[in-house]
RNA sequence: GGGUAGGUUGAGCAGGUGGUGAGCUCAGCUGACUGUAAAUCAGCCGCCUUCGGCUGUAGAGGUUCGAUUCCUCUCCUGCCCA
């Protein structure tokens, strides 16, 4: 039976975590807690980033914590300055609404919302924010913030010579307000979050300190946790796949190609810490795997295993299989003939039509999709960067060659891009 | 409201006080080497229908043969003052 200590074990040996107030641990060393996280419904799906987070409340779920998964409609209307450079828009409630059901289908693929007493809850923030009057927000909860307090917080530090409204500078305040409704009216006693989060959190603390008044026992009432933020030894991209497209989990937004190649080009050096932090591989299968990874690293076990896995969580089983495939034929090194290879390509990784009065090949290249204009295609041949039925194209005015198989031709740009074009008709 | 400093290619900066702007760093892309790595080296990096064309220094006007530069108004941001 596990118990809620072996949730700090395990935040730890996997590299999670990053920071905790006091007193967490003794806390949790009495029994079970319910643990929240925010999300914020800006997009009609989640993406990499979030991933740290969701394993988190995964983690806490495993070990005996209840969940829960504030998405917040209510702060989703406001919008986060936290690591943030810029104002952000604002979201029709429409919009909101429709990414707020989108989102809580994903969380269902992680957590386990069956009812009990472990099951994972999703709450709506606007549940309470959307109650408050004005006038009744600055009296109940504007009262409690100093504005030497605020504007001490980094998220408000880093903005305001860039400027920042005070819409924004309110949000630390909403966030606040969504801990101290969750531990009166929930008893959630922990909130958790990127690293980036955890003034917004200490704000909560503060806020929740200021209400209700110390505990009885002289023990904080609340506790704080974050993770930490994600990034590559190059740089902070993590999340974001070729021409800088973020990595979603929905297939619509990423598809289940373009998400398993994600993964499967994970840097050496980074696919043990995502081994840890992303997958449920035990401490032992993840040291396997890191041997295997030292010893034959161009078979790349390690980010195999990471891709299948994640993959096979947000997608399903046989996705993630057919990805293992996909990638082993599209990328095998072999020029590509097999007519049954090509339509699985065409159908899974990136696949378009052509038309029967394409004459040469620079027209295919175009008709592929994979050059956002002729200027660009031009640029990319130039550089030896395009190749046709694996033939390097190197002339606009190259005749097109019979299609493989009578209906097929195959486009790649650089070493990772490819498409597999089928005749129209 | 007054004063002042700014708004330049994804990001951060240069430069530029009338003569075809666009340089640097990062990020990104391609090639070589590799393992669909990393590092390194080389090239590319506003847009397009590319022997060429079109935009473009916050926006709109104006002066001028010619404006990123000068003038006016507007918008946005920092700082100081009220």
């Amino acid at each position: 039976m596990p118990v809620m200590t072996d949730f700090l074990a395990e935040l730890r040996w996997r590299g999670m975590l990053q920071e905790m107030t006091e007193g967490l641990e003794a806390r949790l060393a009495n029994g079970p807690i319910a643990a929240y996280v925010g999300f914020d419904p800006t997009a009609d799906s989640l993406h990499a980033g979030h991933l740290i987070p969701i394993f988190g409340l995964l983690h806490l779920q495993r070990t005996g914590g209840r969940p829960v998964a504030v998405v917040g409609g209510g702060t989703g209307m406001i919008g986060d300055p936290s690591g943030r450079s810029a104002e952000r828009n604002l979201l029709d409630e429409e919009t909101l609404a429709a990414n707020v059901t989108a989102i809580r289908a994903q969380l269902e693929r992680f957590l386990d919302f069956a009812p009990g007493e472990h099951g994972a809850r999703l709450i709506d923030n606007r549940e309470w924010l959307g109650r408050y009057g004005l006038i009744e927000f600055l009296r109940e909860i504007g009262k409690h913030f100093s504005l030497g307090y605020m504007l001490g917080k980094d998220s408000v530090q880093l903005r305001m010579a860039a400027g920042i409204s005070f819409t924004e500078f309110s949000y630390m305040t909403l966030q606040a307000t969504d801990f101290l409704h969750l531990y009166r009216d929930y008893g959630v006693e922990l909130q958790m979050g990127g690293a980036d989060q955890f003034g917004n959190i200490t704000a909560g603390l503060e806020l929740i300190r200021r209400v209700l008044g110390p505990a009885p026992g002289g023990e904080p009432r609340a506790y704080g946790l974050s993770f930490p933020l994600l990034t590559t030894p190059s740089g902070q991209k993590f999340g974001k796949s070729e021409g800088g497209q973020t990595v979603f989990l929905a297939p619509h937004r990423t598809s289940p190609y373009a998400f398993y190649q994600y993964w499967l080009n994970t840097d050496d050096r980074d696919v043990g810490l995502y081994l840890r932090t992303l997958t449920l591989l035990g401490q032992d299968e993840v040291a396997a795997l890191e041997v295997a990874q030292a010893e034959h690293p161009e078979r790349r076990p390690a980010q195999r295993a990471l891709a299948f896995d994640l993959t096979a969580r947000v997608h399903g089983d046989a996705e993630a299989e057919l990805q293992r495939r996909v990638a082993e034929l599209a990328f095998s090194g072999e020029p590509l003939t097999d007519p049954n290879v090509l339509q699985v390509l065409h159908d899974e990784a990136v696949g378009f039509e052509f038309d029967r009065d394409v004459e040469t090949a620079f027209g295919v290249a175009l008709a592929s999709g994979l050059f956002a204009s002729r200027g660009a295609l031009r640029r990319a041949m130039a550089q030896g960067g395009v190749t046709v039925d694996d033939d390097r194209l190197t002339d606009a005015e190259t005749p097109l060659g019979p299609p493989i198989a009578g209906r097929y031709h195959v486009v790649r740009h650089g070493r990772k891009r490819l498409a597999v074009g089928v005749l129209r008709g």
